[in-house]
DNA sequence: TTGTATGCGTTATCAA
DNA sequence: TTGATAACGCATACAA
């Protein structure tokens, strides 16, 4: 405790402390060769006295690789976001690693588009990339350096990680909503990014393409609302879809924050959700069930968590419990959506306003009951 | 383009393509002295040619200080941390230093409360703390160390910082419920740790506690239930509080996530909300102006800002803007609160479905105006 | 079982 | 304006 105020305190103090050699104290750190009970004895109280802790940069330079894991993000204050990043955290925590995060905030600005070149500059034993899917450039250039790449929420044949099937998710949300009785349904997704933009949004938005293409239902240009990813701007999105006199009487959104934003302009027009318009989120965040959001489920901090034994895998450390399986999607189904003919304001609005309530009870089914299995979902590998 | 996989490029290669030697290579990177205008772009040249980028580990040993800030919270995904959190990102992301996050996730558990310990593991140039009060010995450590440290939503006289006044906060929220005629008000917050706990949610009972005193309100013990922090927890704590025949009219919720779990619990009995009890949150997170929530505002993303800027200051760099103000705490009135005698099921009902429409035109007072400006609420400066 | 010597990649202090 | 040379704190090969 008698730690020399100011500047750290060095194996080479501790060495002296304890009188002994600066590699006697570094065996006894690092359990890396023999030392005599006695000699470790003492070595330990000069540690404890000291207080002392090994400096990372030069025990990293030394060994020739560091212990952090950088973490790269489009955006910490987005749920799914957030979520995924509480999984992975959930792992390194049981490790010796550290985590450097990077949020972009902007990912479409152009001095932060190269993932490789945030990556090159921190010299990380690895590199977790969140929701965001690296260029052709950015792909050549991380598969030339050593430290391994995790993905997640984006498909790779370049990178381990798993996304989900965007696809079969928008199918999911749009079949029950037609299995509802829907016939005009819009969408409300993210704006696209040519560059840097996560597919999700578009990925799902095909899926509800494809199934309403399916089932002989033309969609109108101007039921497709894009705007950049937050709740806000998906209202102002919705604003569009829904305050005119022929309106979609169900909106599917690419997101459960857009799905609120949709919910938010539905409620700004006087709009009763479901009893005037339905809405279907995605993702599942926590607040969806506050809400009573149907919504299609993917399971975010499991994907954060298997990014992080992927890691650990490629590092060669030892998992510190079992790789969980990664859940299909399943449909939520609570109280924003409904058929389009069972518009009884004053019953809708109690059915919304007991929504959590009946969430308790909630039904979650993989597909909706009305469609059963349908082996024609195009099942991407 | 032609880097050579595998290990880093180093500054030696860099110096050897160039025709020059390490130091001439260093002070091209680091502007630290004079360079022949010729030698730098043989130099930049080789730099771009070979992909090099310096390695911060060997760099922040030579200069003897690292360029990581340590950041130490108990949840990320807690939304206020979260906020809190993004506030101090966006002020590093204008500087040169990197974020190490450490999340505690249990910070009551026995081996992650030292704080002081983990600060010295990392030797990091400086270190934030949100959300989570150093006890006496971990101040007395961390005084003793070199690098900075800021506090934030914390008070404290060893540290700079500013914590919101929680006991003023606790009473605008609970004139609110009084001014509307409310006399059985509860409270729903976090469980106490005596050890780490971070004492918000007790001050704002603190103030909840005087303004019912000053009203000659006797409190009955079973109308204050505590939990640890979560919405489900706060759901479970708030069941045993509105599921009696005598249960209070209104609750005041230590933060926004546990008046979710309180409104949760409210639902899951059949009582309408505010119609049967009305119910105050704490923060404003976004998801509150979804579900109408009526809350007291602070201002979580300033207060992280505000945190990285006083960060810099102590590290001598410049700011990339100047400091904001700290907002005072301020009254936000949504849906979730009425009077006693408003039991109007279902124009309540229709009110609360309305909530988000109702708060574009949302009305923030600091104070009351049943109770306009207080003098006797105690400021602590 | 322990100590000596060397190197990790960079910056800083000198001379030249 | 540039190049030797010596740190920075630690780990490892080798010798004792």
């Amino acid at each position: 405790m008698q730690e020399p105020s100011g500047r750290p305190v060095t194996i080479a103090q501790v060495a002296r402390d304890a009188g002994v050699s600066i590699p006697t104290v570094s065996r006894v750190l690092n359990g890396s060769a023999p030392v005599a009970e006695e000699t470790r004895r003492r070595v330990d109280a000069s540690i404890e006295r000291l207080g002392y802790h090994p400096n990372p940069m030069a025990r990293g330079l030394s060994r020739g690789l560091s212990d952090v894991v950088l973490v790269i993000l489009p955006n910490i204050t987005q749920p799914s976001v957030n979520l995924r990043l509480a999984g992975l955290i959930s792992v390194l925590r049981e490790t010796p690693y550290e985590l450097t995060l990077v949020d972009l905030e902007h990912p479409d600005s152009e001095r932060k588009r190269h993932l490789a070149d945030i990556v090159a500059r921190h010299h990380a034993a690895a590199t977790v990339i969140i929701s965001l899917p690296p260029s052709t450039a950015d792909t050549l250039q991380l598969l030339r350096q050593a430290a391994p790449v995790v993905l997640v929420d984006v498909r790779s044949d370049a990178f381990p990680g798993d996304g989900i099937d965007d696809i079969a998710g928008g199918m999911i949300a749009t079949r029950h909503l037609l299995g509802l009785g829907h016939r005009r349904i819009g969408f409300v997704g993210d704006a696209e990014d040519r560059f840097i933009g996560n597919p999700a949004s578009a990925n799902r938005r095909h899926g509800y393409e494809q199934v309403l293409f399916d089932a002989g239902i033309d969609i109108r240009p101007d039921d497709i609302a894009l705007a950049p990813h937050g709740m806000d701007t998906a209202k102002a999105a919705a604003l569009d879809l829904l305050d005119r006199s022929d309106r979609p009487t169900a909106v599917f959104a690419a997101s459960d924050v857009q799905a609120f934003g949709v919910m938010d302009a539905a409620r700004s027009l006087g709009l009763d959700v479901p009893g005037d318009v339905s809405v279907v989120g995605f993702d599942d965040i926590v607040t969806a069930r506050l809400v009573g959001l149907t919504t299609v489920r993917q399971h975010l901090e499991v994907s954060g968590v298997r990014a992080g034994l992927r890691l650990l895998e490629l590092l060669g450390q030892p998992l510190p419990f079992e790789m969980p399986e990664f859940p299909e999607l399943e449909l939520v189904t609570r109280s924003t959506t409904a058929s389009p003919g069972d518009a009884h304001p004053i019953r809708s609005m109690a059915a919304a306003l007991t929504g959590a309530a009946a969430s308790e009870k909630e039904v979650s089914t993989a597909f909706d009951p009305a469609f059963g299995r349908d082996e024609r979902i195009p099942r991407r590998k």
